[in-house]
DNA sequence: ATTTTAAATGCAACATTGTTTCATTTAAAA
DNA sequence: TTTTAAATGAAACAATGTTGCATTTAAAAT
């Protein structure tokens, strides 16, 4: 789906911020750090820019954080962000690499419910896995 | 434990500010922020010693730290802090309130093993619930 | 096509979190 | 008591993220 459409069809106005922030995140299969999206950008990035859009479009649903650890924060594209309201927002978890430190997004393994004390009411559950990926994986 | 007895058993150096810190987890039945940690150790906190501390706490296994979120980093001491070597170190999952913001170790609550794909390598797995706490469950 | 307007942008300035270098202090061994 | 390697703390820096405010711009209204 082109930049401009996912734009439209969460009702955010286009703006070339925001156009190229989706671009970057379209031009690589991996979940982007800032600093690999400010590659991206060249001259459209503009750190507060930036920080302000990512909020924007994690609200509207387009993109997804993923925290992989405390100094690293990483972006991706929801995988059916060309719908507008999805009502249950496909939730998948993440793997690591310790090595490479390329982040993956396991779309097809779905995150378990944990039988938590009854006390506890449960909303999310974010599932990292850290190891070595399938281009460093040492057998 | 005293948390003098703890470094002893760990080969680590007896001093103030390692006192201090540990003092200030074991006065609290929650996780706790560095901010948190300041207040309790007073004087004997300083920014630095502080980060290289519980760097060496954590690398000895008698600390652990959970990342809340991309700006909150807790601390807790770990269950089995007495042994020495703990060949598995318990590894548990960890619930964060929405509400008030406190941490809790679900020490009995196992982290399952995840069928992710063959060509990946796991080493670890971290999980974190979110959601709302005993105390600010609303039924 | 032009005007209007609310939203988005970008600068300055600041806040928080974390690290590195290096001289000084200190716990613990000799 | 002396020795020494580790730990400390000051200064300086680096990365990440936020806020206020004047300016620009996308898109709606005229």
């Amino acid at each position: 789906m082109k930049a401009t459409d996912i734009l439209q069809t969460h009702d955010l106005k286009k703006t070339n911020s925001r156009l190229a922030l989706i671009k970057a995140l379209q031009e690589s299969i991996f979940p982007q750090s800032e600093n690999e999206m400010k590659s991206r950008m060249s001259d459209q990035y503009d750190r507060i820019t930036f920080y302000r859009n990512v909020q924007a479009l994690e609200d509207a649903g387009v993109i997804h954080r993923i925290v992989v650890d405390s100094h690293t924060v990483k972006y991706a594209l929801n995988c059916c962000e060309t719908e507008k309201k999805h009502q249950h927002l496909h939730k998948h978890m993440h793997f690591n690499c310790k090595s490479c430190g390329k982040t993956f997004c396991l779309e097809n393994v779905d995150v378990k419910q944990y039988p938590i004390p009854a006390e506890f009411q449960a909303e999310e559950c974010e599932v990292m896995i850290k190891g070595y990926c399938k281009f460093c994986n040492q057998k």
